[in-house]
DNA sequence: CAGGATCCTATCCGATACTG
DNA sequence: CAGTATCGGATAGGATCCTG
């Protein structure tokens, strides 16, 4: 910080209205950000999985966590969900264009955190 | 998804351990997209503050979730705090610099979402 | 396989009151 | 100003059982 951000007004207006409450892209990055939103949208960023590809990947989710992030990630539009009428049914999950954009700024945060958490590895 | 995503078994090995329930990475990513430390991240990304500063620039926080949640980000290694033993007493909070490698991540993911949101503006 | 429904517990979190 | 302490309600989330 030592530098001083500068920031015009109008940013600083911008991003203010980002902090209030009824916001709809703070109550969107609160759904990205939940608990296990986060793990889908990493999970999804490298491949397409089924459901059960999902469970397994994401130690320790439950399967009722599990269906009920991804029902609200389809409803945000970040996720899209394909099912295939077959016996039995498979069901396969993906990221949208716009999940694919904020899976990127999740796996960059992973990222970072994983490299200053194992300097060596 | 379209082009295939090429990832060695070598770094789909790596990625895999992050989603173990007992991998720090996990636990940090937790504690920063936790509901109050994404947005005293992205504030202090422009600025040091005071914290009556954070509580009223962070709409919706109670003083409880602010102490607590600065508690938390301080032991991470995330924010520092300075105390200025003045009368009344000034607190400033910070970002580390590993606080700011984070916050950029966590600024850029709110970008992405205000974009996708406001198309026009 | 992919889930929905139910039950129950842990925790999150806000409101309020109090302290240095 | 910058917190802490306590209480109680809301909600997240796990376990289990059941279904198409």
């Amino acid at each position: 910080m030592a530098g001083g951000a500068q920031i015009t007004q109008d940013e600083a207006d911008r991003r203010y209205e980002v902090f209030h409450t009824d916001c709809p892209a703070r109550e969107m990055v609160d759904h990205v950000t939940s608990r296990w939103g986060v793990w889908v949208l990493i999970s999804l960023g490298s491949n397409d999985l089924r459901f059960f590809e999902l469970r397994e990947s994401i130690r320790g989710i439950s399967e009722k966590m599990l269906s009920q992030t991804l029902r609200g990630l389809v409803d945000d539009g970040l996720v899209w969900r394909r099912v295939e009428p077959t016996n039995p049914p498979q069901v396969t999950y993906g990221l949208t264009e716009f999940g694919q954009e904020v899976g990127e700024s999740l796996t960059d945060l992973l990222d970072r955190i994983t490299r200053r958490l194992k300097p060596v590895s």
